[in-house]
Order: C-alpha cells, then sequence, then structure tokens
DNA sequence: GCAGCTGTTAGTGG
DNA sequence: CCCACTAACAGCTG
C-alpha cells in the first residue's frame, strides 16, 4: 500500500473508520515495526482518541486528543483494516479496540512498515528529514530542487528528503508521461523538460489518487498498467524495456523516452 | 527451487 | 558531500 496515492485512499478509510472512538485496548506485535518503545505506545493509545488525520508523502499521520499522535509508514505491504469480528487478521502488528466493540489491525506481512509516536507531523517531518509533500509542491520549489544535482531524474523524484511521496511505481510512470528517459541527469533537463516533469508529477498523482480513492482504474495511456517484461508501449510505440536505476526495476519505452547521449 | 517485488537503510566505492 | 549500487529485511507469487 505505499506511495502517496495509496497512502491517500487509507487516509480516507481511517477517516470514514476509526476517528472518535475511545481505545480501550491495545496489542502490540513484532518489535521491529515499533520506533520507539512498545510501552510508550501502550501508554499513549490507551483511553485515548484518534480525532483526524494528516499524510505526508507516504506517512499517515494520526492525531490524538491527548499526546500527540500515531504515524503509519506502510513499507511495501503495510495497511489499516478495520473490523468488527472477534479474529484478529494474520500479519497484525498492532491492534486497538474501541470502546463499541470494533477494531483497527496494522497489518505488515513483510514488516517493512514502521510505527512513530510524534508531537505533529511538522516536527516529524523535520526529524526525519522528510521534504516537501508531492502535493503541495510549487513549481518554484521543484526547480529549487533539482538545482546543482547531478544524478538521475528518477533518483531524484524518489528521493523522500526532496520530494515526498513518489516511489518506484509512479516516478516511472511520471517520466513516461514526461517522455524523459529514466537515466536523464538532472543537469541535461532543458527549462521545458523541468517544467513538463512538474506537470507531469501533479497530474499522475491526482489521476491516481483519485483512481485509488474511488477505486477506479488506471488510464490506458498509463504505464502502470503495462509494467510487466514483454508489455506493449500504452502508446503503440513498441515493447517495454525493463532496466535498473537507482537500484531499482525501471519499465520505459524506449520510443517515447529517448536516452540522452 | 528461485527470482522478483509499490520501501528504507547501512555499507561500499567512485 | 553527492550519487550509484548492493544487501538486508520477510512473505508471497509466478
Amino acid at each position: 500500500m505505499p506511495e502517496l496515492p495509496e497512502v491517500a485512499y487509507q487516509k480516507k478509510y481511517v477517516d470514514a473508520t476509526i476517528l472518535h472512538k475511545k481505545i480501550v485496548k491495545v496489542e502490540t506485535g513484532d518489535k521491529k515495526i515499533y520506533q520507539s518503545d512498545k510501552s510508550d505506545f501502550e501508554e499513549t493509545l490507551a483511553n485515548n482518541q484518534f480525532t483526524g488525520s494528516e499524510r505526508l508523502g507516504k506517512y499517515l499521520f494520526l492525531n490524538l486528543e491527548k499526546n500527540g499522535g500515531l504515524v503509519v509508514h506502510f513499507g511495501m505491504t503495510g495497511k489499516l483494516e478495520y473490523y468488527q469480528h472477534d479474529e484478529v487478521p494474520k500479519y497484525a502488528q498492532l491492534t486497538l479496540t474501541f470502546e463499541d466493540h470494533s477494531r483497527v489491525s496494522f497489518t505488515c506481512p513483510r514488516k517493512f512498515g514502521k510505527l512513530y509516536l510524534a508531537e505533529n507531523l511538522a516536527e516529524f517531518q523535520k526529524a526525519n528529514d522528510l521534504g516537501v509533500d508531492a502535493l503541495a509542491l510549487t513549481k518554484e520549489q521543484f526547480f529549487e530542487i533539482l538545482e546543482g544535482k547531478t544524478g538521475t531524474i528518477k533518483g531524484l523524484l524518489m528521493n523522500q528528503k526532496l520530494i515526498a511521496g513518489i516511489g518506484n511505481l509512479y516516478a516511472d510512470e511520471v517520466l513516461f508521461q514526461s517522455k524523459i528517459h529514466p537515466t536523464t541527469k538532472v543537469d541535461k533537463l532543458s527549462e521545458e523538460e523541468k517544467q513538463e516533469i512538474f506537470k507531469e508529477i501533479e497530474k499522475v498523482l491526482e489521476v491516481v489518487k483519485e483512481a485509488r480513492v474511488e477505486g477506479k482504474k488506471l488510464p490506458k495511456s498509463y504505464l502502470t498498467t503495462a509494467r510487466k517484461k514483454d508489455a506493449e508501449c500504452p502508446r503503440e510505440n513498441g515493447e517495454i524495456e525493463q532496466i535498473k536505476v537507482s537500484g531499482r526495476t525501471t519499465y520505459f519505452c524506449p520510443t517515447c523516452q529517448k536516452e540522452r547521449s
């Protein structure tokens, strides 16, 4: 459940399910998920309640009535599940029982997720060196971030310290929509190309977020729908290629996205 | 059986 | 310091 659009969906989900209910029981799981002592989480959450939520990049901040809030990072497989029955879902790493007997579990099979306690989101952002949220990014901020960078554009887009919220999938999508080769060095981009990438960051994330939140499919013109070996380019310009960029599997169309010499 | 995967981080090396 | 690459984390899928 990881990149910005999927976390936006989780935000909508918790807003509709777990707010304003008193937490009467806290059950914690594997210590590695918890970024501070489990006892701190138990003490903070018990007899408390969530009053709202905020998203920053791939992180979800669940505001508590007292003592700050709970921050969730979903890793690659984490999600929040709200339910009324007794069986706790498999791979639950945190389960909260509310006064009305309903429950929420943070499940995380691969245990790449993380839970934090924080005073507020701004403090958390600072403490964890997170960049500006990809959907709050202004053109001026984006151009400033690009200034003086020498690495690949894909590596930059995925760097959470610079821009928070874009991962492997949507970095590829933004570059496909912008018709820019993923290994293009940032200092080789023209002003028009930078402008185009900025425009597509906002567009791609809005379109995917809308699709995730409303449970709709992605447009056929999206690379994300053709993200596998031997797939056809959505613009029918040949076969999609797979390479490694910044250590991550990368899909692109060699015809639409020309490599820089 | 084995490789690969929507994420992050530590370590290495250029 | 910046950047690229690798391995590691753990479970599931093809």
